[in-house]
DNA sequence: GTACATTCTCTTTTT
DNA sequence: GAGAATGTAC
């Protein structure tokens, strides 16, 4: 249908430039109109890259190049894609129908569902969550015997899900590196995890983008269609792309080759997902002649806080390079706090705060950003003491808690009887007596005659072969799902999930939860169960519900008032405040030891650009932090102030270390000078804390204390001692042992 | 065979 | 201080 339009047919474009352009500075206004080919605009931070991609959107939609439903917009946010609908809206003055703009996950989910029989699903396939992945995947791998220590589900998850990330199905892994991870193993349980997935109909958010490769792929008529329909592409936060949405790009724009990206290098933060930096460097090669514009005009931050950022990432090797600039006043120069525990940092953070506060500055422009979610706890508790409002971005999220995973499980069983995962999840929630062993025989039969559990389960229900109390227990719950079922199209969707949710016992038993410590606690369940009913009520029908459970993970929490926002710098991705504090910056948790140990270099690399986008949220004030002490989980640990904060340029900072405490933080003498911060940090460590730490990536021959290695019978463990080839290695399980190098591998 | 209590690990970032 | 894997009591 939308393939008979022309360009003929569009409104006449008005003559003169249309107001919303003329508020735009050169480069900004240039990304707007250079409409046609490949571009690509490199956005610094707090250079106006929303308004950008949401002028360019609406200029395209304005001038008539194309309509509505001929342009796609990605995004990897579902919040980013509601923001550019609404922000297009308002530009153009109103609402727009029948356009795609979604997240790659949505936007592919939505191709998937047209042209699902050509990868062996039925349209209604089931989008499975994290957790469904998880429990997935070992019961396919207990068969299998794997060592659990060794590569435990989490680990073997990762692994596929990198395959996936970067466009490879079980067949196109390498036979090498498919043979490298658990002896090949692992690719073979590859292979079986999709064929599960396909018998269950069901598939992975990685399939999503997976499977529309293969689609394009098999069915070039299928591309066609989508080359002839979409004139324009724009892709949000290009640097976050992994290669299975590189490549999904690259099919579908190499057509009309109208494709716009816009991303910063310095901002590419998810490489542990499998984003990959490369494509935002590759561009050019990518799309020959394509144009690429600079924003560099900063709007946001102050000078000071400008040069630190910049500074700070000029540490980087590997940049396509910008050279931010503003126009504003000096402002105040960044400070950095030395403190001597997180107590002291919480309370130093709310005492500034509150003065903040105290001088009209309103809480909803103040953040802490953390490196990882544990340590919004302890500004929590402090500002719960101060009665300053706050609100924690990011946390459990609603729909992945335990009691609106379960109610929606309810609800996929009676809308899709054939999803067994939600099946297995509820059968014994409540409680209904039914163990491990019940449950292995309604899958023995289920497997045997490759029917899904409901149908296994309704005939044993026939039969004697389960034990009686098992077999009345399971004859209710299968009647109950009949008549659930019986009232899908009847009864006002929201209200059927109540009477589900009512008659199966499952709000009956978190009220009977009546304990004091429980019950404050039963009561916020049954508020999100409520919450998830509420929320049914905008969609149609239960199926549009279910699919925008599976693709929206987020919280669409109320945040009205004036509120400290804590969350982490991940999350923070995006935002701007006026007062930003960055606590927390020491070794080890800024930058990440973990990160460091899997990733060496280039993990560094990303550690320091999530520093950079921490200093960016900041308008006008900026308060870095770290402490002597740390208390991880019981034990106190001595810390050391972030190599970060060393390559901070003195003359921006100031630093207010409380004397005595370790380290003073920029501007040391030594430290600042060290040709690599990772040489001059880790003889700085060495100093101060001996064997415990890890040693860089690429010790040479051999081993050396620090070394993060794998033992077969002990498992994971750091070297504490190298003696010719014998070692002394701290399991992280077994405890110290001594063992020959022979067999030990590095990890 | 099930349900509950006790032990033990491990804590990065998430569409 | 939480989750899972294990052990123990019905």
């Amino acid at each position: 249908m939308s393939n008979s339009f022309d360009l003929e047919d569009a409104p006449v474009a008005p003559a003169a430039a249309p107001p919303y352009l003329e508020t735009l500075n050169d480069a900004q206004r240039a990304a707007v109109e250079a409409t046609e080919g490949p571009v690509l605009v490199l956005a610094g931070a707090g250079t106006g890259k929303t308004r950008v991609l949401t002028t360019r959107l609406a200029h395209i939609l304005r001038q008539g190049k194309a309509r509505s439903w001929e342009v796609m917009a990605v995004t990897f946010t579902n919040k980013a894609a509601r923001e550019m609908r609404e922000r297009v809206a308002a530009i153009l003055g109103m609402p727009i129908e029948g356009w795609w703009v979604g997240t790659f996950h949505a936007t592919g989910a939505r191709m998937l569902r047209s042209h699902a029989e050509v990868v062996g699903l039925k349209p209604n396939f089931t989008i499975l969550d994290d957790d469904d992945q998880i429990r997935l995947l070992k019961q396919i791998a207990a068969p299998h015997h794997f060592d659990e220590r060794r590569w435990p589900t989490r680990v073997l998850m990762g692994q596929i899900q990198r395959w996936k990330d970067r466009g490879l199905s079980p067949a196109k892994v390498s036979g090498a590196e498919g043979a490298e991870i658990a002896d090949g193993g692992l690719l073979a349980l590859y292979h079986e995890y999709q064929e599960r997935l396909k018998s269950l109909n069901a598939v992975d958010f990685g399939d999503l983008l997976l499977h529309c490769l293969t689609v394009f792929q098999e069915r070039p008529d299928i591309l066609a269609q989508y080359h002839e329909k979409f004139r324009y592409l724009l892709v949000d936060e290009y640097q976050d792309s992994n290669v299975a949405q590189y490549l999904w790009l690259r099919l579908l724009a190499q057509q009309r080759r109208n494709i716009c990206c816009v991303g910063d290098d310095d901002q590419s933060i998810y490489s542990w997902r499998g984003a990959e930096v490369g494509n935002i460097l590759r561009f050019e090669q990518d799309f020959p002649g394509a144009r690429i514009i600079r924003l560099e005009r900063n709007y946001r931050s102050t000078p000071h806080i400008l040069a630190a950022a910049s500074r700070l990432i000029a540490h980087n090797a590997g940049r396509l390079g910008k050279t931010l600039w503003t126009d504003v006043g000096e402002g105040e120069k960044l400070r950095v706090s030395g403190l001597w525990d997180g107590e002291d940092e919480a309370r130093m953070v709310a005492d500034e705060i509150e003065s903040l506060h105290g001088r009209r500055k309103p809480l909803n422009e103040m953040a802490v950003l953390v490196r990882a979610g544990f340590q919004t706890r302890e500004f929590e508790e402090r500002l719960m003491r101060r009665a300053i409002p706050y609100r924690v971005i990011g946390g459990p999220r609603f729909y992945e808690r335990q009691e609106v995973r379960d109610a929606v499980a309810y609800v996929r069983v009676v809308a899709q009887p054939d999803d067994d995962l939600a099946f297995e999840r509820i059968v014994n929630v409540p409680k209904r007596g039914l163990g491990p062993a019940t449950l292995q025989t309604l899958h023995k039969l289920a497997r045997a005659e490759g029917i899904p559990l409901t149908q296994s389960t309704q005939r044993l229900v026939e039969t004697d072969e389960l034990k009686p109390q098992a077999r009345s227990v399971l004859q209710k719950l299968m009647a109950d799902f009949d008549r659930w079922r019986g009232l899908v199209g009847q009864l006002h969707h929201p209200d059927l999930a109540a009477q589900i949710l009512e008659e199966s016992g499952y709000t009956a038993m978190w009220k009977s939860l009546t304990r004091a410590d429980k019950s404050l606690e039963a009561a916020g369940r049954l508020d999100n169960l409520k919450e998830l009913i509420a929320a049914m009520e905008d969609f149609e029908t239960l199926e549009a519900f279910l699919e925008h459970v599976s693709l929206v993970m987020e919280n669409e929490q109320s945040n009205a008032g004036d509120k400290v926002t804590l969350m982490t710098l991940h999350g923070a991705k995006g935002l701007e405040f006026d007062t930003v504090f960055l606590p927390g910056w020491e070794e080890e948790l800024f930058p990440h030891r973990r990160a460091l140990d899997e990733g060496g270099a280039s993990a560094l690399e990303e550690e320091r650009r999530l520093a950079y986008v921490g200093l960016t949220r900041a308008r006008e004030r900026v308060h870095i932090s770290f402490v002597a002490n740390r208390r991880i989980y019981n034990q106190w640990q001595s810390a050391i102030p972030s190599r970060f904060i060393d390559e901070l340029p003195p003359e921006n900072v100031d630093v207010v270390s409380r004397p005595g405490l370790y380290g003073s933080g920029a501007g040391r003498p030594g430290l600042a000078e060290a040709p690599a911060t990772f040489l001059g940090g880790r003889r700085l460590r060495r100093e101060r804390r001996d064997a415990e730490w890890p040693a860089t990536a690429g010790s040479r021959s051999g081993f050396a204390p620090g070394q993060r290695v794998f033992h077969q019978k002990f498992g994971y463990g750091r070297i504490t001692t190298v003696d010719g080839n014998k070692l002394e290695i701290a399991f992280e399980k077994a405890g110290v042992k001594k063992v020959i190098n022979s067999f030990v591998e590095a990890a």
